[in-house]
DNA sequence: ATCGGGATTGCCT
DNA sequence: GGCAATCCCGATG
C-alpha cells in the first residue's frame, strides 16, 4: 500500500458533515432499529428523497456519476478499490464504507458469471442494465450480494468488503441481529469484511436491484477528495473466491483488492507475492479496445 | 409441481 | 477447518 493512500486511510471519516436538514442532523445510533430499517424498500419517491437530493447537489461534490460505471469490468472493478460506498437511511443515517475488495464477473464467456453466455433471466436483468445499475441476489436463502453493472454485456462487479468509515454502532446493530444472543461484540473490520456481510452492515436490501447507483438518493459512490487512485502495486489480484465449480474460469485472476489492507475478507499470500503481474489482469475487452502495447509490460 | 445448487456466514471442534 | 443453516431461482417434467 503506497504512502499515500496509508495517509488517506488515517485521515478517513474526518470533517463529515451531516446535513442540516429535519430528522437528518445529528442522527442516534442506539435508537435506530435494525428491524425498522429493514423491514421494507425506501420509496425513491418519498419526500425525503427531495432532501437528500438537496443534501448530494449543496454539500457533497465528489460523487461519481455515469461515466465512472462506463468502464470495462476488470478496469471498473479496480477502480471501485478506495471508493467510498454511501448508504442514506430513511431516518437520515449515513453509513460510509472504503471499498477494499472486488470481483469481476464479465459474463459472455466467463463461466462463472451469472450471465454466462449471455443468459438473461429476472434475476440477471440488472447485470444487462447500463453501467451502474446495482444488482443484488440473495444467496444461501439467507444473504445477499450486491454488484454494479460495467460495461460490456452482462458484466458486473462484485462488491466483497469494505473498510467503516462512518456509522460504525449502527452497522455493528445491523450485523448483530441476526447473531446469536450473548456473542462477543464484533470489531470495527469485521462489519463488512464479506459481501454479504457488506449489504447487511449497509442495509442494502433486495429491492435496491436494479437501481441506479450514480442516480439513486439513497445509495451512491463517492471519490475521496485529495485521493488518488490506488495505484497497480497497491492490488493484489487473486482467483475469485466460492466458485470453484467453475473449473477453468475459477482460476482467472479477477479478485482485486488492497494489499495490505485489514479489511480484505480472504488474504491470498500465493497471489501477492505474484504482486502487480499485469498479464494477470487482462480483461478481454481491454485488450481489445487497445493497441495491446501493455500486454508485455511486467512480462 | 418438484428438484438441485449456490459469487456465504457463523458456530463448533 | 468442518459443516449446517436456509430458500430463491431456474431448469426440468
Amino acid at each position: 500500500m503506497s504512502k499515500v493512500f496509508r495517509c488517506n486511510v488515517m485521515m478517513a471519516g474526518r470533517k463529515r458533515k451531516m446535513p442540516a436538514l429535519k430528522g437528518a442532523a445529528t442522527p442516534q445510533p442506539a435508537e435506530v432499529s435494525p428491524a425498522k430499517l429493514n423491514k421494507k424498500c425506501e420509496n425513491p419517491q418519498s419526500a425525503e428523497t427531495e432532501l437528500s437530493h438537496h443534501f448530494i447537489n449543496n454539500d457533497l461534490q465528489h460523487r461519481l456519476e455515469e461515466d465512472f460505471f462506463k468502464q470495462p469490468c476488470i478496469r471498473l472493478a479496480k477502480a471501485f478499490l478506495g471508493k467510498v460506498l454511501v448508504r442514506r437511511c430513511a431516518d437520515g443515517t449515513e453509513l460510509r464504507g472504503r471499498i477494499v475488495e472486488t470481483e469481476a464477473y464479465l459474463g459472455g464467456e466467463d463461466k462463472a458469471s451469472h450471465s454466462a453466455g449471455g443468459k438473461r433471466t429476472e434475476r440477471t436483468t440488472a447485470m444487462f442494465m447500463k453501467p451502474g445499475t446495482i444488482y443484488v441476489y440473495p444467496i444461501y436463502g439467507i444473504y445477499l450480494c450486491m454488484n454494479v453493472s460495467s460495461e460490456g454485456e452482462g458484466a458486473a462487479v462484485l462488491l466483497r468488503s469494505m473498510e467503516p468509515l462512518q456509522g460504525q454502532p449502527v452497522m455493528r446493530q445491523l450485523r448483530t441481529a441476526r447473531r446469536k444472543e450473548g456473542a462477543r461484540q464484533l470489531k470495527d473490520k469485521e462489519l463488512c469484511n464479506g459481501p454479504s456481510k457488506l449489504c447487511q452492515a449497509l442495509n442494502i436490501p433486495r429491492c435496491f436491484d436494479r437501481r441506479d447507483l450514480a442516480s439513486d438518493p439513497d445509495v451512491w459512490l463517492e471519490r475521496e477528495p485529495d485521493t488518488n487512485p490506488a495505484e497497480p502495486d497497491d492490488i493484489v489480484s487473486a482467483p475469485r473466491i466460492g466458485i470453484e465449480s467453475h473449473g477453468e474460469w475459477a482460476k482467472k485472476p479477477w479478485r482485486f483488492y488492497l494489499r495490505g489492507h485489514h479489511c480484505v475478507s480472504v488474504v491470498n499470500k500465493e497471489a501477492e507475492r505474484q504482486s502487480g503481474n499485469v498479464m494477470n489482469n487482462l480483461d478481454p475487452s481491454d485488450v481489445q479496445s487497445d493497441t495491446g502495447q501493455h500486454k508485455v509490460k511486467r512480462a
